[in-house]
DNA sequence: GTCTATACGATGATAGAC
DNA sequence: GTCTATCATCGTATAGAC
């Protein structure tokens, strides 16, 4: 089986290309080349460059809602739920890192009114992360910071493993996400 | 005084340009509306778009590959190092947001040779900022973690402070730094 | 040093034959 | 559903008058 149609290469090819060109500079014709289809047979399976644009960020953002929706739902930890969340990001900027990529980088690039949704899923998606960081302070666990500082450092570093996380580097996602959950909970520093 | 030349104004627009659309979907139309010259204008000041990007990006560059020069000299301390970085890298993100954006999310869009020499400089400094972590560790200062999780997951908080940071959160540079430092340091969890 | 006019290649997208 | 041919637009950049 194995059998992908076109508009599944389209898409496919598209993240990839966009993650590698970036969204402005990837022109249909650059994505003509790697799907195999001349620019003016795309129009049979997507109605704009854009739309692919737009399917790729909805559903990246839907992967981090649902999961954070599931995160809340099976604990009511903060630290247990904080780790999940790093454990979410670790697995999905591993399983698709082309797509994670043009969905954290690209989606300023989106026209109205789905930027303008994007953005509203975004900080709802910030604001769940906070309400974790906030209990945790609430409930002596975690240090008292400043809010914005401690969400957007960790958030941060988990939104843009996809930028160094490269397979060839050998890292396996049990180390990546260990490691990262070690790090952001307890400090590089051993005292 | 605080005149500026028209060379300087089309720089110092261009990165709040590029910054605001990236630099490809930044056309030097855009750029004519908020200096307030023809584009044509343009090219009796400069070679070409990609000569701002190249000035930028090289000027960033440089900002930390000094930084990091100078941090080296001053202590040998692992601890003390890591700390004037983050220091750094807040300072140079504060002080001119556009700029360091456009560094930061932009290069790949510079034509060789400088794209080449700018990967070349910022292998180079990832280089000494791991230098930093494994001397820690060696001290046994430092959580011995995988040298490139460790190195990406600090360092990707600190390059992306930009993202986030908005002058009107009103979070003061001290705050900003010493939070940074806490939480990186020493980790969310109070235990 | 700034302007008007324009070159001219690349872009996203469409029309219509097969 | 894919193709060839083509369109309208916008991109960076240049020529040459003032």
């Amino acid at each position: 089986m194995e059998v992908k149609t076109s508009k599944e290469r389209i898409f496919e090819e598209a993240a990839i290309l966009f993650r590698e060109k970036g969204y402005r500079a990837a022109s249909m014709r650059d994505l003509s080349d790697r799907v195999g289809l001349k620019p003016s047979s795309f129009y049979n399976h997507i109605k704009s460059k854009e739309e692919i644009l737009q399917k790729i960020c909805l559903e990246n953002a839907k992967k981090f809602v649902d999961g954070m929706k599931a995160i809340k739902k099976e604990s009511d930890d903060p630290l247990k739920q904080l780790q999940a969340v790093i454990r979410l990001h670790v697995d999905i900027a591993i399983k698709d890192r082309s797509s994670v990529t043009v969905f954290n980088d690209e989606w300023k690039h989106l026209s109205e009114p789905f930027l303008s949704d994007f953005l509203k899923m975004r900080k709802r998606y910030e604001k769940e992360f906070s309400k974790i960081i906030e209990a945790g302070v609430k409930k002596k666990i975690f240090r008292k910071l400043n809010p914005s500082i401690a969400l957007f450092t960790i958030l941060t570093s988990l939104r843009w493993i996809h930028y160094w996380y490269k397979p060839k580097r050998k890292i396996d996602v049990k180390t990546l996400e260990n490691d990262v959950i070690n790090l952001l909970v307890h400090g590089i520093s051993k005292v």
